[in-house]
DNA sequence: TATTGTTATACTCTATAACTATA
DNA sequence: TATAGTTATAGAGTATAACAATA
């Protein structure tokens, strides 16, 4: 049976035991996995939570909650957009940042783990194409991208204007 | 955002894509790709439905009224394992060949579709490193692998015993 | 006593729809 | 009028526990 070798299988298997060995790897983080990889998102970019629920493949209504337990954590805090005032936008604070940094070379060796049945060449070889595959499906898809990486823009370039301006 | 390069995201929008897909592909069996999924399994295996249940990765609760639908459906049947006659085999019906060979290139070619960015090569190479990576996860974890080739092994004996013996 | 599969039940996760506040 | 986010609610999917039949 294991001779079934079909690519859904394949992703579901290894999706489902990602997602086993990322929960104790993240059991301290609210929503686990969903609410660690929010996190390292948010490193680096203050997305809308529209384009944060796009990014993780999940209803905006499902992110609502998501968020609040990640606030409620002290991990993450909402900006109201001064472009925008319906929009939230999305922001690591110092412990969220910390966490992060603590969690993110379990999460690492969790997912080295996961293939550690490969040479290491392969498993490389495995991430890097795996990477490439979803990233064309994802920024395909996704019309928020743009809009997200002009947030990003946006928000580094505001960081560094008041001592410009 | 799209920067944001950890495997277990990769994984997430391949696997969730893939669904979708294969959701749209096999819209005509119950419980679509996993229906799906589970002919595919049945197509030269006759598995109990524990070792059904460990191969998908789903709880074997979950698996009994998956079975009783295609059952209904008339694409599966059970039969008593005559040695043991608690547990139930899964096999094909006629017209459970007849559906897969009729779906199997609509979901090849949705499968084809979520690898359309990549050269022809490098997706070939995806295929095989993630089947690899899988097959080693899956038959690592799981004890009823070896009972489930023992089976397929008895069944195929047993086709062909009885012009032998 | 342990295991296979079933059933009933409860729980989690996700999506739909309605609402607000902005645009 | 349309959109971002929230809330309430319903729905799908999943797991837990108790059970019957068999080992």
């Amino acid at each position: 049976m294991a001779e079934d070798l079909e690519l859904g299988w394949s992703l579901g298997v290894l999706f489902r035991e990602w997602q086993r060995r990322a929960q104790a790897a993240t059991a301290s983080v609210p929503h686990g996995p969903r609410g660690f990889q929010i996190l390292q998102t948010l490193e680096g970019a203050t997305p809308r939570q529209g384009a944060l629920a796009a990014h993780l493949g999940i209803d905006r209504t499902v992110l609502t909650y998501v968020v609040d337990d990640l606030v409620d954590a002290g991990l993450v805090e909402r900006r109201v957009d001064p472009s925008d005032r319906r929009a939230q936008l999305c922001a690591l604070t110092d412990a969220g940042a910390r966490t992060l940094a603590a969690l993110r070379d379990a999460v690492a060796a969790s997912e080295g783990a996961l293939l550690a049945g490969l040479p290491e060449r392969d498993a490389a070889e495995l991430e890097r194409l795996v990477r490439r595959a979803a990233i064309r499906l994802h920024v395909g898809d996704d019309r928020d991208a743009c809009r997200v990486v002009a947030d990003v823009a946006a928000v580094l370039d505001e960081a560094r204007a008041p001592a410009r301006r």
